[in-house]
DNA sequence: ATAGGGTTATCT
DNA sequence: AGATAACCCTAT
């Protein structure tokens, strides 16, 4: 019969990014709802949105054709006593004192060292917050890369993008830093995450050249690395929060301006 | 209305 | 046959 699974076409796709990037992953019905997204998204249910934002998220981290780790999923429980359940706990205090506004978190002043592999330490941490989080953690990379993008398109829709303001990025570099050496050490998976999360920049990186090739390219350099400084900050924050337990927070950073 | 799980269809 | 992508159903 006639139901061949009507495939989303790259309009449906955009359409879809742009409404997570405007209102935010959640807001199916108001993406779907909306005047701008309705004409192209107007054979697609809110249900069909999160589906397909789902699938985007799990293909963006889950590595396209490497490490293809199922989920280990033992409907039948048999006598297999071999749980070996190595699940490596985040140090994430769930309990923490609640009602404490986002704004004042004011870490220990102890600053300092400034790494140099301050990006690997960024991979790192995503890697160990993928055991814990999960699909979770497919959200914040796929949500990274579509920033960046969003970010580079405004940029030069402007032309007038101020400067970014790195206030606290060692002080969250530092903090991070014992978490993920507390949690693990050397590890593969670890590797593997981080890989993953270079492909990812690398594919923003590409984007964003085929992006400002209409413009100048000695300027495209240093918005490169102003767009790398934020995204640094923005991991930084983003493993903070998740560390806190403070569930997704994202649409909050999202929408914040750097 | 949204999140999650499970099933079916398409592609390699 | 395996993996991916769309679709459907259920719980909160």
């Amino acid at each position: 019969m006639g139901a061949p699974k009507q495939k989303w076409t790259s309009e449906e796709e955009e359409a879809l990014r742009r409404g997570v990037l405007k209102h935010g992953a959640g807001k199916w019905r108001t993406i779907q709802k909306d005047p701008e997204f309705s004409p192209v998204l107007s054979s697609r249910s809110n249900i069909d949105l999160k589906d397909k934002w789902r699938n985007l998220s799990f293909s963006a981290s889950g590595l396209g054709s490497r490490d293809k780790q199922r989920v280990p999923r033992p409907k039948a429980p048999s006598s297999s006593p071999s749980p070996s359940p190595q699940l490596l706990l985040l140090s994430a205090p769930n309990n923490v004192a609640e009602a404490s506004p986002p704004e004042d978190c004011e870490k220990s002043p102890q600053d300092d060292k400034t790494p140099s592999p301050k990006f690997s330490m960024i991979l790192e941490a995503l890697g160990e917050l993928k055991e814990p989080n999960g699909s979770e953690v497919a959200t914040i990379c796929n949500f990274i890369e579509i920033d960046k993008s969003y970010k580079l398109t405004d940029s030069y829709a402007k032309r007038a993008l101020a400067p970014m303001k790195d206030p606290s990025l060692k002080k969250k570099d530092s903090a991070k830093s014992s978490k993920a050496a507390k949690g693990l050490g050397q590890s593969s998976p670890a590797l593997d995450a981080a890989e993953a999360a270079a492909m990812k920049v690398a594919d923003a990186e590409a984007k964003s050249h085929l992006a400002n090739e209409h413009m100048m390219e000695v300027e495209r350099i240093g918005k490169m690395a102003e767009e790398t400084e934020s995204l640094l900050e923005l991991a930084s924050e983003l493993y903070e929060r998740c560390s806190r337990g403070e569930a997704l927070t994202i649409l909050q950073v999202a929408h914040r301006e750097f």
